[in-house]
DNA sequence: GCTTCATGTGATGATCTATAACATTTTAAT
DNA sequence: ATTAAAATGTTATAGATCATCACATGAAGC
């Protein structure tokens, strides 16, 4: 609800068509969400500061949904990568140590984009073979090898409850609740 | 952005004042969110709801935040309520099985509520001494008391740990990353 | 070149939040 | 009781947002 001040519209384009409208939108969309979340996101404002009509974003995103979705997606590859850098950066040993970390990390420095990714109802809504559910799903087999490599039996729901763990603490910690350390905490729970 | 069919304004009010309006306007409150979340709940519909003008709600409510504020306190308080009664209705070995239960529980019975308390941003915006802050710190102290009883060396990020595994389960289970049922959670997560 | 498709523009309608000025009761003080 | 003040509702209104239409312009392919 609070309007920040809005940068001023940049001058006037000299080309009708904008260039490369998609991308900047998605850009900015990105760092008004990481700076103050999804909520506060508009379909307006981001038109506004690409210097475009309120209607240009809606030919490239259908619905403010799907900018969100498009972000969302991005972050759950992100997302991935980071963990399975994680995993593969060291013994065996450790990886589930280190992936736990990286996983803390990742929710602590992208709190926003983090909680559009799995707290928006965004992923859950998805059509199940859209862009977004796949990159959410995918997101989770680092983890689930991880857990299958230690113990098989049961490893599904090991995975999912290892899960639970990494998510509620970052949730947690992004909603204010704590304020641990990531080393603290992991050396809390136990990985 | 659905637009599910609007009730029937109530038939016009024989009295001028409303009588009631505040807990009427909670109680739609907390059957709107309960059914399409926190989210989609906006003033003018509730007050439509109630049959009064859309700047009525304004009277009791300063804010459509502060309105929330209020669902969720109330949430906090029950919360708080359920996890004491399942602490105390058995022996004190299992009462944390049992309180994990009850709190896993109370989220899938209370999806949109649960997520409104937890992960709306409402708690860490608000006053530390508001209402909404004194009950959602109340809540945690029952499960605080049980991790003391048994391991009071670092009981307090024990809890914290504790806190995470539960209310990431809850949360994965709300966004429906996960459907294993309770029973199979708590197992797999030692508690 | 000319046609067609993609992408931007302006205007518009439906909602919402929130506030202001005014109306009607209720309450509390004398 | 009388009356002034406090509560609580109403109407009207100012901004904003989302989303859609019809129309304009530019780019790409034939």
């Amino acid at each position: 609800m609070k309007r920040d001040v809005e940068p001023k519209r940049p001058e006037r384009r000299k080309t009708y068509h904008h260039g490369d409208l998609r991308k900047v939108l998605l850009d900015a969309a990105r760092e008004e969400i990481a700076a103050h979340g999804a909520q506060s996101l508009s379909m307006a404002s981001l038109a506004r500061r690409a210097g475009v009509a309120q209607s240009a974003p809606y030919r490239h995103f259908t619905d403010r949904e799907a900018l969100l979705a498009a972000v969302a997606t991005d972050g759950f590859e992100q997302f991935t990568e980071v963990l399975l850098e994680a995993a593969a950066s060291g013994g065996k040993a450790h990886a589930m140590r280190r992936m736990a970390i990286a996983y803390l990390a990742f929710g602590e420095k992208n709190v926003e984009l983090y909680r559009l990714m799995f707290a928006s109802g965004l992923v859950p809504g998805a059509a199940p073979d859209s862009l977004l559910a796949r990159a959410a799903a995918v997101s989770f087999q680092p983890l689930l090898e991880r857990v299958r490599a230690s113990s098989p039996a049961s490893s599904l729901i090991s995975a999912h409850a290892r899960w639970g763990q990494l998510h509620g603490l970052v949730m947690l910690k992004a909603d204010g609740f704590i304020s641990d350390s990531i080393e603290t905490l992991i050396d809390a729970s136990d990985f």
